[in-house]
RNA sequence: GCGGGUGUAGCUCAAUGGUAGAGCCCCAGCCUUCCAAGCUGGUUACGCGGGUUCGAUUCCCGCCACCCGCUCCA
């Protein structure tokens, strides 16, 4: 087997999604709408097995992290308080005669020369329109009546649910720092220059975990989320070459943040922001206690009483989804035919294995095949497939990464074994038919990493 | 939002001021049976809306979407 050297390009992944069906272009039928997508089965499935490897990473395996899901619709006073209100907007300028575009607030001078004169040369003094605000929070209204007054957000992050329900939690959940807060679900952000695919869409899903902990071990608990939240994309099966770890400097920061690091991804459009890990220090807590009038602080049984300070580890779906893709991506030549093979983790594939009778319209292979299939769904994601010939049905699973095939043939009729087939190696071992329930469950639970 | 580019089946490409054709994919049947073989038949497209014209997929205008850059951060 002879494997294509190119890198992965975005193109490759999005004709893949949409050959196969795990994302369509939202709205597709009315010309669609900028920068939103629709999943369809696959997509669904590979979604679904990343939020729950996370959550079984965060919440199942710990007893340090609890899990909550608050609404996404909030009340305003939370993104005052949080600073989106004021801080989550940015003042931009355009220049009429280079036609680029600047953060007002980043401009130390309104001219080229002196700050991100991208295009030197080409003019001394930039030509720059008025700022304009541009808000990144989707408004709608709460209530019936379109009057100002019920006016609210869609949540751009879902953290503030968290902190608000700080209370809630260090009640009833009996924890105390260090403990965490862990959440998934929907954000919406009005991004000024979405794109790329996937990686930068109006509505995407977030998983933040909120970890509080006692202010002077703030340090130590961030470095530790870096490591353990790097080690975990490791664990899904991305290649380590592919991605490092970058610490923001004091202006690239967040309005909320007093420490940064982004764990970063080779993308085919560079190395991007893959997941997050920032020290929010006591910044959240502090504002919702003044805005709010309830105390969010946590008093020990010694009359000890402090401020917790928040590390937040935040990653979403989308950018997990797409970084497998393309580290799982692969065309070669297999025989004298293309193939292309996504090599998954198993435990992010969206189907386990597939079901195959060797001949369809064989009434012994077609009534084993089916048993199996319908023995073997009950506990994992499997697919059975009858239609076409053999090698064409290996290639269909190929391309959505399915680890492995199990093969009704001949030889099963006469001694009850079966030929499971690998995605990667391509290699074919028998095994008796009342096993493979077993064999299954085994392979799953092996640790796995991407082949060579 | 600004500048540049693109827009014909699911994919890759044709043709045309007289309303579209192929290959692959997909579906059905036949045949074959361990890596996308073959035969027969079939479904599917001019991004949307205006204008010019007897007639527009083709020419003009607007919009939308996508790609590149500015920007951004999950």
């Amino acid at each position: 087997m002879a494997e294509t050297a190119q890198p992965v390009t975005m193109d490759q992944i999005v004709s893949l999604c949409r050959r196969r069906g795990f994302v369509f272009p939202s709205s597709e039928i009315y010309g669609g709408l900028g920068s939103t997508y629709d999943y369809g089965h696959y997509g669904v499935l590979l979604k679904t097995n990343i939020r729950n490897l996370w959550l079984r990473a965060m919440v199942q395996e710990r007893d340090d992290i609890v899990a909550l899901d608050s609404a996404i619709i909030l009340n305003p006073r939370v993104w005052e308080a949080s600073g989106h209100v004021a801080g989550f907007s940015d003042p931009l300028v355009d220049c009429r005669t280079c036609k680029l575009r600047f953060r007002a607030d980043k401009l130390e001078d309104a001219s080229c020369g002196k700050k991100p004169s991208k295009r030197p040369g080409e003019h001394s003094e930039c030509d720059l329109t008025e700022p304009r605000q541009f808000n990144l929070m989707f408004e709608t209204q709460v209530g019936a009546m379109q009057d100002g007054s019920s006016g609210a957000y869609l949540r751009p992050e879902t953290a503030q649910g968290i902190f608000i329900n700080f209370k809630n939690v260090l009640q009833l959940a009996r924890r105390k720092p260090p403990f965490g807060i862990a959440q998934t679900g929907k954000s919406f952000r009005n991004e000024i220059t979405p794109g790329n695919f996937l990686f930068r869409v109006r509505e995407f899903e977030q998983m933040e975990m909120e970890f509080f902990v006692p202010p002077a071990d703030s340090g130590s608990w961030y470095e530790y989320w870096i490591a353990e939240r790097l080690r975990w994309h490791r664990e899904l099966g991305l290649r380590e070459g592919n991605l490092r770890v970058r610490e923001h400097d004091a202006s690239e920061r967040s309005h909320y943040s007093s420490g940064t690091s982004d764990i970063e991804y080779l993308y085919p459009i560079g190395w991007q922001e893959l997941e997050g890990v920032a020290n929010r220090g006591a910044y959240d807590l502090t504002q919702h206690t003044e805005h709010s009038g309830t105390k969010l602080e946590y008093v020990g049984p010694d009359g000890e009483r402090y401020t917790p300070h928040v590390i937040e580890p935040a990653v979403s779906i989308e950018r997990i989804f797409v970084a497998l893709l393309c580290d799982a991506y692969h065309e070669e030549v297999v025989g004298e035919r293309d193939r292309t093979v996504l090599r998954l983790h198993p435990a992010v594939a969206p189907v386990k294995a597939a079901i195959l009778p060797l001949i369809p319209r064989d009434e012994g292979m077609a009534t084993r095949a089916r048993a199996l299939y319908e023995e073997l769904r009950r506990h994992h994601s499997v697919e059975h497939d009858d239609s076409g010939q053999i090698g064409r049905r290996y290639r269909r699973q190929d391309e959505i990464g399915t680890p492995w095939a199990f093969t009704i043939d001949d030889q099963t009729l006469e001694d009850e074994t079966v030929t499971v087939r690998d995605r990667d190696s391509l290699a074919q071992e028998r095994l008796p038919l009342s096993g493979v329930r077993a064999w299954l469950d085994d392979a799953l639970a092996r640790p796995w990493s991407p082949p060579a």
